[in-house]
DNA sequence: CGCAAAAATGTAAACGTTTACACGAATCGC
DNA sequence: GCGATTCGTGTAAACGTTTACATTTTTGCG
């Protein structure tokens, strides 16, 4: 494509198209080599050089073509993003730390959003790769996790909320999390707990599931089975839970949801069937979710960082890039923070004298561990 | 950096590296030229020749490099999304909006958001010049909008949400939907109605707040003021509103909170004052966000489609970016939909034979304007 | 069959960087 | 003062595409 034929010797400009690195050489009177390495910061050169130089960039108003230099040191300094289709505030606050963890190390993030199926999603690999230097992929759903770790390789790859898999890997201590609920509810008396779980498919809610259940494991299976519903991680499911729940016979004391939509789904179905909350029955949820202190009552839940997921998946993303020989793979986990508020009815009278029928999943040594807090 | 010294005539391959169009000629037993022919649906090739070249590509496992590509065309398919600090729901959307229209048309999107300061805004546009093809800037605050109007220059550039301004711009039709729920209010009867307005260096704060302005028109200015009470979007500031509105001496009927955040906030605060909604009180929001319908009561509200907003915005940057001569600017508004639910008491019993007291802005012809279905 | 026009393909010059290597000019030790 | 370093800079070859132009092959037609 040769239009402008002579552009390495001539000063061109004025009339249009950005300057090069070749229009600064000519104005600086030294050649492109040197201004590379001035703008680069690489190497020594000349203090008073390298001042001509930065001037006659400062002049020309020169930029660097990304794609040139993309091309030449065969890197992007870019690193994608696929999500599949989340909604609102994780997908925000999630993009949000990566974004400042990227761009603090000079890195720009291309993000791809809204994939529900495998193919689709593989897709959009395929046509980010060449295009950036590492790939940041959330795939809570465990029907998608396993394609994507077979794929994608030759190419750093992140894995964000993935169900099991041998990758690199962020997850949030969804198990340590739902226990630490758990316990939670157990000091302040309860026994008889219904769940509400998150869509099957979804690896957060599997493991919120586990956490649960490892906690009730006293239990005899028909009990627990009694104890749970199925919900889908939307307020509409918490609802219809809850309306179950109010209706169940032994009716239990507390609830605890998988989620915070599913939950405050739940308070809506507890207000209408006149059940109070916290007094005849105890709600907590998970993630924390901004509304989760404007219910009524304010919802006790598990915060999660986000923004620290993001973060660390970066961090962690960006070894990879650097060193991809001396790396091996990790899979880290975000903890999480109890944040006690009114929706548990705090720190109940009648504690533990009291013999209490179904107790099952008590009498365990109260290691701390990470996600407790408060 | 001369490393594979002789990569456009040896087969090269199997160790490592990606397949060139050169590989794929190679194999092909054609030139690099007639790959990419092929490759770009250019020009009219034969079919069997084609054959050969997809077969050739689909054995490398061939993928183009895109930092060549851009270079040689001069175009990088991809749009920049700059952003500010901007919370949850709303960010991602109007990604999600964007990209769905992006992909659909073979454009990538580099994000970067978290920006709260125009300087640091104008420095990640800097960055991203050359990497783009056009740049979307959300610039709800008043304080932005102008810095990025001069700069950005020669690129072409689609404002979101910006206030006034003269380039290129989509933005929410904010005072026509604050006017219909206030068409709304008075039609269920209402006449004194509280307004509680967003930061007022929000853009969008401002037009809805000169929308409920236009509808109390006929208010003397001090009874107008006693009316309007400051918050900031958030959920306290709804609160805090809320409970100052409660203790206001001839209390207001009705209040419109001027995001859907803050009105939960105001409902949090009249339900601890006792004040039931909306038998005594109707509380109108805008936004329409999710939690919106969950909400005790769930909540009337004004619904803004802002997957659509991104979408409007990247047809019209693409349009730009493909002929930027024969363009003149446009400035396009996205209508906004009335969503009546329980919080304001639907249709209130007793209408306008009621000879009411503070009347105001009555009398108008009701035209059917855009942003008022229902 | 021969020749012109059309169709298909090849050649090589761009696109704007980075950087290995070469080269000249200071600087140093003696 | 003179070779050996060191320092600062320039030259030019990559990086992997696209595409104007040249060249070859095919086709059409008398």
């Amino acid at each position: 494509m040769p239009i402008p034929r002579d552009a390495r010797t001539t000063r061109r400009r004025s009339n249009a198209a950005a300057a090069t690195i070749h229009d600064v050489a000519a104005r600086a009177g030294v050649s492109v080599a040197t201004v590379s390495r001035v703008l680069n910061g690489i190497a020594v050169v000349r203090e008073e050089t390298s001042r001509d130089v930065r001037a006659a960039a400062k002049f020309l108003r020169y930029v660097p073509n990304v794609a040139a230099r993309s091309l030449s040191i065969r890197r992007s300094q870019t690193i994608g993003i696929v999500l599949p289709d989340v909604h609102g505030e994780f997908f925000s606050e999630v993009i949000r730390g990566i974004d400042l963890a990227a761009r603090r190390e000079g890195y720009h993030i291309l993000v791809s959003g809204s994939h529900s199926d495998p193919g689709e999603m593989l897709e959009v690999v395929e046509t980010m790769r060449g295009r950036v230097d590492g790939l940041m992929i959330m795939a809570p759903d465990v029907t998608l996790a396993p394609i994507e770790e077979l794929r994608a390789r030759e190419l750093p790859v992140v894995l964000l909320n993935a169900a099991a898999g041998t990758g690199d890997a962020i997850t949030i201590d969804n198990f340590g999390g739902a226990r630490a609920v758990m316990r939670h509810l157990h000091d302040l008396g309860h026994t008889h707990i219904a769940f509400v779980c998150g869509p099957l498919h979804n690896a957060d809610a599997r493991e919120r599931l586990r956490g649960y259940r490892h906690a009730m494991r006293g239990l005899e299976p028909a009990a627990l089975r009694a104890l749970e519903f199925q919900g889908a991680f939307t307020e509409e499911s918490g609802f219809a839970a809850g309306e179950r729940i109010a209706a169940a016979l032994p009716r239990p004391t507390a609830v605890f949801a998988a989620n915070d939509s599913m939950a405050v789904g739940a308070l809506a179905a507890f207000a209408t069937a006149g059940i109070r909350v916290p007094d005849s029955m105890s709600v907590v949820g998970f993630d924390d979710i901004p509304i989760a202190r404007y219910v009524a009552p304010p919802l006790t839940t598990m915060r999660v960082d986000i923004a620290e997921l993001g973060r660390r998946a970066f961090a962690l993303l960006l070894s990879i890039i650097i060193n991809p020989a001396a790396h091996t793979a990790r899979r880290e986990r975000v903890a999480t923070t109890l944040v006690v508020r009114g929706s548990c009815g705090a720190p109940k009278p009648q504690p533990k004298q009291y013999a209490q029928p179904h107790r099952a999943a008590r009498g365990r040594k109260r290691v701390p561990e990470k996600g407790e807090v408060s």
